[in-house]
DNA sequence: CACCGGATTGGCT
DNA sequence: GCCAATCCGGTGT
């Protein structure tokens, strides 16, 4: 019997071994009637004041930001680019903002409506190979910045899952070439090896 | 109030 | 590989 991830899941660790801990883990989503749900497989931690690649680098607090200061285990949704609804998992006490984006799912329920929604005929790795492909698929849109997800009334939740992590490679954070501080490199990406839905193929440079 | 730019994606060369 | 799409919060005038 599987149980949502509770409170103490997402305030009691540093946000790099919940990032890690997060793989394997079912993220599920209830949106205009429809339930989907998916094995998460690909996360990246972030991990401010001092992570520069961080929205609170430097502790700096926005309305965009703001629940990445609230309590661990609510969502940060913010759009990117205009147009593409990316998720986080909020981690770490009130005010210190740390948080992991999850990047890919696996896909488990909801199949058709995770296609209709993509625009796809048929079940592919691109309809959930990055961070803001998967929140099409589930509904996920910044609606739901800030909602509770250790809640069962809650529209996003996470749960156990009974899927054993065998082994995670990590590597350096996607989209953040711009950076050339050491944050920007830090190996905060994590992948379940072998998972062919992540939104990267395993590459050898990404080692660590 | 104008301008800038991004934790991306998908279509076209 | 290149690059436009498309929005809105952040910043500075």
């Amino acid at each position: 019997m599987a149980n949502i991830l509770s409170k103490e899941f997402y305030e009691s660790k540093d946000v790099v071994q919940i990032a890690k801990d997060l793989l394997g883990k079912k993220l599920v989503s209830h949106v205009n009637g429809k339930r989907t749900s998916g094995t998460i497989t690909e996360t990246e931690a972030y991990r401010a004041p001092e992570d520069l690649a961080s929205h609170a680098r430097g502790n700096k607090r926005t309305l965009r930001n703001e629940a990445m200061f609230s309590a661990a285990g609510h969502a940060y949704v913010y759009i990117c680019y205009g147009i593409h609804n990316l998720f986080n998992v909020v981690t770490g006490p009130q005010n210190t903002p740390h948080a992991v984006l999850i990047r890919a799912i696996e896909p488990l329920e909801g199949l058709d409506t995770m296609m209709y929604r993509r625009k796809m005929s048929w079940p592919k790795h691109e309809m959930m190979n990055g961070p803001g492909k998967f929140t099409v698929a589930m509904g996920i849109t910044i609606k739901f910045d800030r909602t509770l997800l250790y809640d069962k009334k809650s529209p996003v939740q996470i749960w156990d899952n009974e899927v054993e992590v065998k082994e995670i490679i990590s590597g350096p954070r996607v989209g953040l070439s711009h950076h050339t501080k050491e944050s920007g490199h830090w190996p905060w990406r994590f992948r379940i090896k072998g998972n062919k839905w992540t939104s990267k193929p395993d590459v050898v440079k990404y080692e660590w």
